[in-house]
DNA sequence: AAAGCTGACAACCGCGGAATG
DNA sequence: GCATTCCGCGGTTGTCAGCTT
């Protein structure tokens, strides 16, 4: 790991890149001694070749004591999430609310691993809000269908809805699928038809509820990255009119209009739709229009 | 088995702000 | 009030390990 295989010497004649036991050992030594103080004068006095500023960041991101290693927990997750939502990319302020975590692993775990999951869930990761269907990156998008389709493969329907242990992390989930597939039939499409953004309506908000009335979720300050993106933060999924201001989701091609019309009527009527939503992806398939496309991108 | 690809993460770099003279 | 030094932060990069082809 690390960077520069090197020993190697620069200009200043200081040592860069990785750092050997022998080079941790003398740093733990000092700093347990004597504490860090100057960490500019630190590394002359411990007889270290490297700069003040690469004692600091050996010291405090992988030789203090107090370090916490190994994979983050679910509560860990949703508490970068949430404290990313509000109070942006400050890690050390968001590692101030994860003892043992340091700024730097946060980041790598934002960067790496959390920023891909809410996108597969639709929400982008910087505003953390619903991705508005006028700022589709179609490259996103299509990372997001493999995710999908990936998700969807196997006898078991192994998909990372139903390994979620949380009931609100499946439904936020599947319905980001729909968002999915819903941007996707867009993209591929031209015209707009009429369409009853109600049902939709129904669909997000009757798990809450079922779920509060199940006292599995009180508030939304129990799981407040999920309960603030969806309901909260948005207009579309909170409206005040009673009826949601849903992004334009639904499907835009004519021909697949007709073909996907069954899928929002069943989304209307049925609170369960979402989970079956798959199905209606396959009879899409059989059109002739979309058909090529997203098998192509399916069959990745 | 080898080559290529991808994900994870340690470490570097540059900048801004606080502290100090 | 200004200049300089130092520290801490966030963004980025390079390398390795594991996976896929």
């Amino acid at each position: 790991m690390g960077r520069l295989p090197s020993s190697a010497v620069q200009g200043s004649g200081l040592k860069k890149g990785p750092w050997t036991p022998e080079e941790d050992e003398k740093l733990m030594e000092y700093v347990g001694r004597h504490g860090h103080g100057s960490w500019r004068k630190l590394p002359q006095l411990a007889g270290l070749n490297r700069c003040g500023k690469s004692c600091r960041l050996r010291w405090m991101n992988y030789l203090r004591p107090d370090i916490r290693r190994g994979n983050f927990s679910e509560e860990e997750e949703r508490l970068i999430v949430h404290h990313h939502s509000v109070i942006g990319n400050k890690w050390s302020q968001i590692a101030v609310h994860l003892p043992g975590r340091t700024d730097n692993e946060i980041k790598n775990f934002w960067n790496t691993q959390l920023k891909k999951k809410l996108l597969q869930k639709g929400i982008d990761p910087k505003t953390h809000k619903p991705i508005p269907t006028s700022h589709i990156d179609p490259s996103n998008l299509l990372l997001s269908l493999v995710a999908i389709a990936r998700s969807l493969g196997g006898p078991s329907h192994n998909n990372s809805a139903s390994s979620a242990s949380n009931p609100l992390e499946i439904i936020t989930t599947e319905l980001a699928k729909i968002q999915m597939v819903q941007k996707l039939i867009q993209l591929i499409g031209t015209n707009t038809p009429v369409v009853d953004h109600g049902g939709y309506d129904a669909l997000i908000r009757r798990p809450y509820s079922s779920l509060e009335s199940q006292n599995m979720i009180t508030t939304g300050a129990n799981y407040p990255n999920m309960i603030n993106i969806h309901l909260a933060e948005n207009s579309w999924a909170s409206s005040g009119s009673g009826t949601a201001q849903l992004p334009s989701l639904w499907p835009s091609c004519s021909k697949v209009s007709t073909e996907s019309t069954p899928i929002i009527s069943r989304l209307s009527a049925e609170p369960n739709a979402s989970i079956n939503v798959f199905e209606d992806l396959e009879k899409l398939m059989e059109d002739d229009t979309c058909a090529s496309f997203l098998r192509d991108l399916l069959d990745e």
